[in-house]
DNA sequence: CTGTTAGCGCATTCAC
DNA sequence: GTGAATGCGCTAACAG
């Protein structure tokens, strides 16, 4: 390998000091030097291929231009897009990221945090925080800058960038309610996650404001984000016993599991019951039925989180403020939702029985 | 923000030099220190919590313990799997990932791995490549550890992790002919890219061994592993007039592509013409028809390609052997598959035509 | 076995 | 405006 070209190299070429290069390369510090040495140094430490020695700049100044993402799992199809917005905006910025998975685990993302700040990052962007992280509003008062995505945690001093969960639920709910439906069920998110907790409180209060059945029993609560959980609510639901013609789930892949579970009751989806999900995942447009859903801005949260980030590093500690941004939610209407029958026939039901042989649910665990 | 604790901290707490707390804390060296003294020292520094500083780390040794992982877009969900593959192989050995997206350009690309080189990367993993990939030849040779994966550049100087795309073709091809299948349409992928070439030797190599028909105008090739390219290589192939009744595509995106386009056509698949797919992204089990395909090991494959790198890095250059890996693959047998329908019958036909309207194929751009 | 010394490449304070 | 000197925290060669 190459020997890496230094100041040292370039003040050689020049016939300056090393300390006139750094300065001269130093846009905040370049107008301490004439302009023509400037201007030469600058010409001989390109010709040279100069790079800054990261490890070296780091060790100095304590600043690694490097932040730390932590996701659940970049398996999970929410994700990738997520990180696309972060790395997008950190790289015009000279700026990189490092990233770790912590699969849900409280203990990992600890273990991963004081990794990332034994590297030095210089941030930390998480999309893995539950709703009573600690460690986090820790980290966040000891001064590191940190802004969460797609979550929040409850302490409002840790900045956040997340979708507007209310919007979206107004928007779903008043979708099925203007197709007629006034018994809808709702598969919620699981409670320790503040998307579980915002999605929950927005059914609530635009079922209440709709005028819809607000039977408790039609609410049923998924332990996680996946597949499975949607099968176990969707039957739980069912055998309750209460009438439902729809059931609003609080993201797509419980609404995959739940149209499964329809399915293989011999119900048809939407002709017995509607379904909706949240997030608009990649391909649920072209599931059988294309998923009705929220679709959410999960790059543009990446970017903003990341934006939002830099500028924090940027400012003082002192003079730091936290932010919360939200961002718009759109309503994809496709195939999974439809007007309640009248009938709930014999006709379709046999139809749809048809379609029961179908695949269950992957087992793919998943958590947003 | 809380002041970090260094060796110095260590050392005065324990009453010892610096250099012994370094030793004491190395598992390399520590046989050179009294095994009480290395205890305590090890005590110390746990209660202190002391976390090695990875800027001087890196300074002092020129290893940053860091790899550069370079992938066209994160977005495309064949790679998420490799990813977490190769970080989940380098966490265990201390090792962290910085990430790249380069869209399928080179010059950012290039760019990519200068910055990456600038941050002291101890190697790269590469999911990017194109076949003629001088400038990696060119790092490569330089003494960097590089290592590419799912593609390869045709310098078999390049380590390497793929898959075994003579297998997986023959899979395919003998699933395909064992139905009945005589007459065989093959959309290639870009042959600037080694599984595009790869998957179309096979394809032409078992088309020939199981004695099908091998008019090279069932041959189309696709300039991108996309959607859009498989609605217009299926419609070339219907546009030129010769018979088929079934489709193999060098990947899954293509083949969601060619059966939007036959949907569009009135055509039913699989009754009418059988489509097959490769790589078992996420979903395509769900998708209607469900896709049969070849399923690729993503995850093992950047595991794989992690180990490597890392047995590279840990190799002095010297003594480093190019290591080429292949993994196997399994056939996945779907709905999009059947034997040929005899008849070609207008009933079918005018079935199909009901499902024409479904909707288009996302305008998502992808590559592999 | 342990302490001393040097230096990785850089930014920055202090002289001039 | 520029050069000289210092030290960030660590490892490694050398000395004892």
């Amino acid at each position: 390998m190459k020997k890496r070209v230094t100041l040292k190299d370039v003040a050689e070429a020049v016939g300056v000091h090393v300390s006139t290069v750094s300065r001269a390369l130093d846009p905040k510090t370049r107008h301490l030097i004439t302009a023509e040495v400037a201007e030469q140094i600058l010409k001989v430490s390109t010709e040279l291929d100069y790079r800054q020695n990261a490890a070296a700049y780091s060790l100095k100044t304590n600043r690694t231009r490097t932040i730390g993402v932590v996701v659940p799992d970049i398996t999970n199809p929410v994700f990738p897009p997520i990180i696309r917005g972060i790395e997008d905006r950190l790289a015009a910025s000279g700026y990189v990221a490092i990233l770790a998975n912590t699969d849900g685990n409280r203990r990992r993302e600890v273990s991963i945090t004081q990794t990332f700040r034994a590297r030095g990052v210089d941030g930390l962007i998480m999309a893995s925080v539950e709703r009573d992280d600690e460690a986090i509003s820790r980290l966040s008062q000891d001064g590191l800058p940190i802004v969460t995505v797609n979550r929040q945690v409850d302490d409002p001093g840790v900045s956040s960038v997340v979708n507007d969960e209310d919007a979206g639920m107004k928007l779903i709910l008043g979708h099925v309610a203007g197709l007629g439906h006034q018994h809808v069920a709702n598969i919620a998110g699981p409670q320790a996650l503040s998307t579980g907790t915002a999605r929950l409180r927005a059914f609530e209060h635009h079922r209440d404001l709709l005028g819809l059945d607000d039977d408790p029993q039609l609410i049923a609560v998924a332990n996680a984000f996946n597949d499975e959980e949607g099968v176990r609510c969707a039957e739980e639901l069912l055998s309750r016993g209460v009438a439902f013609t729809a059931i609003v789930c609080s993201n797509d892949r419980l609404a995959i599991g739940a149209t499964a579970a329809l399915r293989r009751r011999g119900l048809s989806c939407p002709d017995d019951i509607s379904v909706t999900g949240y997030n608009d995942m990649p391909m649920v447009d072209r599931l059988f039925p294309a998923l009705t859903t929220i679709r959410v801005q999960q790059y543009d949260a990446g970017h903003e989180a990341a934006d939002i980030l830099l500028e924090m590093i940027e400012t003082p500690p002192e003079r730091r403020r936290r932010r919360h941004v939200v961002l718009p939610v759109d309503l994809m209407v496709r195939e999974s939702t439809a007007a309640p029958s009248k009938t709930q026939g014999r006709a379709r039901r046999a139809r749809s029985a048809a379609r029961a042989a179908m695949a269950d649910p992957a087992t793919m665990p998943a958590a947003e």
